[in-house]
DNA sequence: GCGACAG
DNA sequence: ATCTTGTCGC
């Protein structure tokens, strides 16, 4: 497997072909979400990825897969970890959404890398960063209303890599940072969108749930494949 | 050296 | 991520 030093040199070299400009169809009929659960006592995880429909956010489509963990947790390498299980289950995929809401950060990394910028760079597709705790950046002044923004504001170079969103009245905000071929401020406003209910959107909450399945069900019956939609 | 550190 | 129910506070 890919070591730890080589992986910080491909991000070094994907970094680059990271748009974050609108690259979206008009108008959005689907969205994606995804996510990874890890089994407690295993090296098991499962990555799944849910497509809704952006409007009525019925699932329309499901995918996952489970496989063994390939690459340690390191701060700053989370997507050698997660990707191969997305991968696949996005490969799966009986229709392709228009965009994908990752459960990390996009340019919200210390390299301006994340999750949401290997995946969206990797299938060249638009991604969303939309992460539930800060890995690097600081905000101030978040207001207590859903909808209030404040920037997050990279520690080194004080570039704008984020926003800090409050999706729910005085519930902790989410971090969300460009992906790929999306604006912050579309990302910001795509995720406030789907988090219609909960802190967290739709997507990602529905993605957990499915991912959490796919462990579960492989862990009964390992040569079953998962129930999809 | 110490603290911080997506999941 | 995971361990984990009820409970404190707005």
């Amino acid at each position: 497997m890919i070591t730890p030093t080589d992986a910080i040199a491909l991000q070094e070299q994907l970094r680059s072909q990271v748009i974050t400009t609108d690259m979206l169809p008009h108008p959005i009929r689907t969205i994606a979400g995804t996510d990874v659960e890890y089994d407690k006592d295993t090296n098991l995880i499962a990555g799944a990825v849910v497509v809704l429909d952006y409007e009525t956010l019925s699932v329309l489509a499901v995918a996952s897969h489970c496989m063994e963990v390939s690459f340690p947790y390191i701060p700053g390498l989370f997507s050698f970890r997660e990707m191969p299980p997305l991968l696949e289950a996005y490969r799966q995929l009986s229709i392709t959404p228009d965009l994908i809401i990752c459960d990390g950060q996009g340019l919200a990394h210390q390299r301006r890398f994340g999750l949401a910028c290997h995946f969206g760079v990797t299938l060249n597709v638009p991604v969303i960063g939309c992460g539930k705790t800060r890995l690097c950046g600081e905000y101030h002044d978040l207001g207590e209303s859903r909808g209030s923004i404040a920037p997050l504001i990279a520690e080194d170079d004080q570039a704008l890599i984020g926003n800090a969103l409050r999706t729910q009245n005085s519930i902790n905000p989410v971090f969300v940072s460009v992906g790929h071929k999306v604006s912050l401020g579309t990302a910001t406003d795509i995720v406030l969108k789907m988090a219609t209910q909960y802190r967290l959107p739709e997507t990602t909450r529905l993605a957990d749930h499915y991912a959490r399945l796919a462990l579960l069900d492989y862990k009964s019956a390992p040569n079953t494949p998962p129930a999809s939609i």
